[in-house]
DNA sequence: ATACCGATTAACT
DNA sequence: GTTAATCGGTATA
């Protein structure tokens, strides 16, 4: 297997079952001829101007939330809390701002790269921060095709039964009135308890 | 020009 | 469980 999602698994699709779909996908990334990937296991959907957690609610258009208004299959990354990277796969068509937040990996490809880029710190990438950094992901790669670029995932053919999915509300968005509350974060727990 | 705050993390107790 | 750190994006003037 090991495909590279087409442009149809991104466009004219709900942008939740996305989320959902994505666990057990593998992103990689090749910089400077260093690869290294780790398969998806927690995103979060962002569904665009309805969603009152997104960064489009509203229709809002600034330079950083532009690339969000793409046809889906680009990449959305900007910077959180001053500090951290977050990368973000748009989806959906043009002028429809829905994009799914990666918020963990499992390491696969160059464990010794990530450990490096984590400069001392224990490699851990259970974070969308802890992601971007050990994928050497920043701001400057947001607005990428994900078909050709250095960034892609790929379709293993890894399939996740429903039962070893966590289904929640997202994290850090309590500012969304009710919007916080909707089902939209999705976790591959294999034999793990519900947090 | 200035002020506020966040799609977080790590280091504490 | 609690909290300091940290700075670009956005709104307000």
């Amino acid at each position: 297997m090991n495909r590279v999602l087409p442009p149809s698994f991104y466009r004219q699709r709900d942008v939740v079952l996305i989320a959902r779909e994505l666990l057990g996908k593998v992103l990689v990334t090749r910089f400077d001829g260093r690869t290294t990937s780790g398969m998806i296991i927690e995103t979060e959907a962002y569904a665009g101007i309805g969603d009152r957690a997104s960064h489009a609610f509203g229709g809002k258009r600034t330079d950083r939330t532009e690339v969000m208004y793409a046809p889906g299959g680009v990449s959305y990354v900007y910077l959180c809390y001053g500090i951290h990277h977050l990368f973000n796969v748009v989806t959906h068509g043009r002028d429809v701002p829905h994009a799914v937040l990666i918020r963990g990996i499992e390491p696969i490809e160059g464990m010794e790269i990530m450990r490096e880029r984590r400069e001392g710190r224990p490699l851990r990438t259970n974070g969308p921060g802890m992601v971007t950094q050990a994928l050497g992901i920043t701001v400057q790669h947001s607005g990428m095709d994900l078909m050709n670029g250095p960034i892609t995932i790929l379709n293993t053919g890894f399939a996740i039964p429903d039962a070893e999915i966590l289904i929640g509300p997202r994290i850090g968005v309590d500012y969304a009135g009710s919007d916080a509350l909707l089902p939209y974060r999705f976790r591959y727990a294999p034999s793990r308890p519900a947090r």
